[in-house]
DNA sequence: TTTATTTTTTAGGTTAATCTAAAAATTATT
DNA sequence: AATAATTTTTAGATTAACCTAAAAAATAAA
């Protein structure tokens, strides 16, 4: 059956939403993620379910169908193959190819996705630490904390972030933060959740709660 | 201005019956390339016109503008350096990458296509012998001549075909002609137009006057 | 130079994806 | 349990790109 880049752009915000939660999905949180109003969303997800990619009840929210799900891994796929494309290949920086990739990732063609997954070397996260489905759709799992989580003094590692918008990449980017930095916490200050870090051996600076939320780290 | 796929592709039509002829193109000639009715690229047509890409009066055919031939020549030279990309760096085959190309042609990031030329070596034509438009729209100019136009027996090489189409390309193949071939024509056949000509030195085969045609040579 | 043929345009509809405003259902608060 | 607030759905429009059928214009033929 014939897609649209919308409705896989739909599908594809069901799935994030999906993988923070067991819940079903409103309306509401696909509507914000879609920056479009509830009302498109009601219309977008009866069609959803007519065509079998999504359960859906009115006013009961959403979840994606088993079919619904791998297609939407397969958009994931090749958003996070461009991404390492955009950055291994063509020397983008890390915060300029995540608006590149959401037009990339509706090229439809398994052939070209398969010989692009060997040519990068068969990678298994992308530029920003996000893992990659393979070929058949399997994530592998990468179990890592939030900075902010961290509670006590120790060292880690920078393996990945959990947003791909420039400003806050470009902000890493400044405070010298990187995938792989190793990251030795000096001091977690309780009045602000600020941390006292010290990147890669250099001189401890300040990172705020609010960075730190953003940041993923293997213990 | 914005503007949709739908709109490139029609100025991407313009573009290429134009340069067949000096002549203003005709509404049919539009819609037969576009796969669409007479009267749908009436609207179109009507559209481009206000967005001041084409020159349109009724009845009168349609030429491109400065500003839809600028268009159209970077759509162009997207398409032909996406499909070097597919067949010098994906290894796929010339006949493979025509359909991939249609799809990427309309990822829209200059800074995207200029790393891309750069990655692929700034490559002056396409994986057909098609010439490449340079970042400033400036197309090579190469002086081909159709094997089917050549009028006695000579020596020539292979430079580019007139025809994308998988089926032909194929075919090609199985002649085993590709990009660079020598052919020294041995005799031309009035009755039927056929050449009989020794690729890369073999033995000399018969080629039709419909392959011939679509077959570019320099002498 | 009429008449016939072909081409092009207009008129009126359809479908996908969106919107606003209003109604209905659900959830939260007295 | 009744009322208030929030969320979601429906109703009715809009826009882009397409369609068919009919009308109008241009071109070719008699
Ligand atoms: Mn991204
Ligand atoms: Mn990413
Ligand atoms: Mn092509
Ligand atoms: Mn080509």
């Amino acid at each position: 059956m014939a897609i649209s880049f919308t409705e896989e752009n739909y599908l594809k915000v069901i799935h994030r939403l999906s993988e923070a939660t067991s819940e079903d999905i409103s309306t509401n949180a696909v509507a914000e993620l879609m920056q479009t109003k509830a009302a498109s969303v009601t219309d977008m997800l009866r069609k959803l379910a007519e065509k079998g990619w999504v359960n859906y009840q009115k006013y009961q929210g959403v979840r994606l169908s088993a079919e619904g799900e791998k297609i939407a891994l397969s958009i994931v796929r090749k958003h996070r193959l461009w991404e390492v494309f955009l950055v291994d290949k063509m020397g983008f920086n890390w915060d300029e190819v995540h608006e590149i990739a959401e037009q990339l990732e509706h090229i439809e063609s398994d052939q070209l996705v398969n010989k692009l997954d060997e040519y990068l070397g068969f990678p298994k996260t992308d530029p920003h630490g996000d893992p990659i489905p393979n070929k058949d759709g399997v994530l592998p799992e990468l179990a890592y904390s939030h900075l902010s989580d961290i509670k006590a003094a120790k060292t880690c590692k920078l393996m990945g972030v959990a947003q791909d918008s420039a400003v806050f990449l470009q902000l890493l980017t400044k405070l010298n933060l990187s995938l792989g930095a190793k990251l030795d916490i000096q001091e977690i200050n309780e009045f602000d959740r600020s941390i006292f870090v010290s990147i890669n051996d250099a001189a401890p600076i300040f990172i705020s709660h609010e960075v730190a939320k953003n940041i993923l780290v293997k213990i």
